[in-house]
DNA sequence: CCAACCTTGACACAGCTTTGATAAGGTTGT
DNA sequence: ACAACCTTATCAAAGCTGTGTCAAGGTTGG
């Protein structure tokens, strides 16, 4: 049939054998094994590793952010908690007039101190 | 309306200067500056950099992962060309139930479709 | 049964990331 | 005017990534 082995698959992809293994082992690519552990490429892997490659050098990235893409797709509870951490607006202090600044500034150090000995998270965000 | 200076906002949010410097240099977060320059972090940014310690320590992840979550989401090129890319990916996640899987496969197509539309059409490598 | 594959594991090394420390110089409050 | 901040830039060290290479041993096919 059409299962490649290793050094093959590596020969048709442009890959090596030691990458194809570190592809493996950081979950983006997975073949087949033989009875007694060979890998076996498939048409299919070999197809994802060509566009692997394509992907990387077309968008600048490396290995490690397709694994963390992989990771924010199969675990929800991550992508979730990324997605709104992402989400919440930077909410910048607006432009202030200068006395208005002024004012500010003289207090803060007493605001720091304060937060600082009360030492209250403030969960609730807006 | 509240500003820190970077150091006052080290101290109440946990990371070192340093480190604020370096989250603003990958994007993460980026304070509004006075005239002269002083970074100037509000009650929204140091919400933020609570809830992002939150989230590393909770997920296991680096401000790096974090980074490239931002990068997918602002640059619909490349988060269409890694979906599409993680789409065609051969082994189903037997661990899930049913019903996720049922809803893993529609957002699928949701996803695709939302990156087909912004996107020009990705081409069938050979 | 032997050559030529395959397997995992380990050592190694360049380069990048993450983080600290320090320097040279500008800003600000008192 | 001076202390105590701030800025950017640079050097440095620890750790991770990506990759090669080698070793010890199992599998396969003629």
């Amino acid at each position: 049939m059409e299962a490649l082995t290793i050094h093959e698959a590596a020969q048709t992809t442009g890959w090596t054998p030691r990458m194809l293994r570190y592809i493996e082992r950081i979950g983006l690519i997975e073949p087949a094994r033989t009875e007694s552990g060979y890998r076996q490429y498939g048409a299919g892997e070999l197809q994802r590793l060509r566009t692997l490659r394509e992907l990387l050098a077309e968008h600048e990235i490396g290995l490690g952010d397709v694994a963390f893409a992989l990771r924010l797709r199969r675990d929800e509870a991550l992508s979730g908690a990324v997605d709104s951490w992402l989400e919440a607006e930077p909410q910048r202090p607006e432009a202030v007039s200068a006395d208005e600044w002024l004012r500010w500034e003289q207090e803060k150090h007493a605001r720091i101190i304060a937060a600082l000995t009360t030492n209250e998270p403030m969960e609730t965000a807006a």
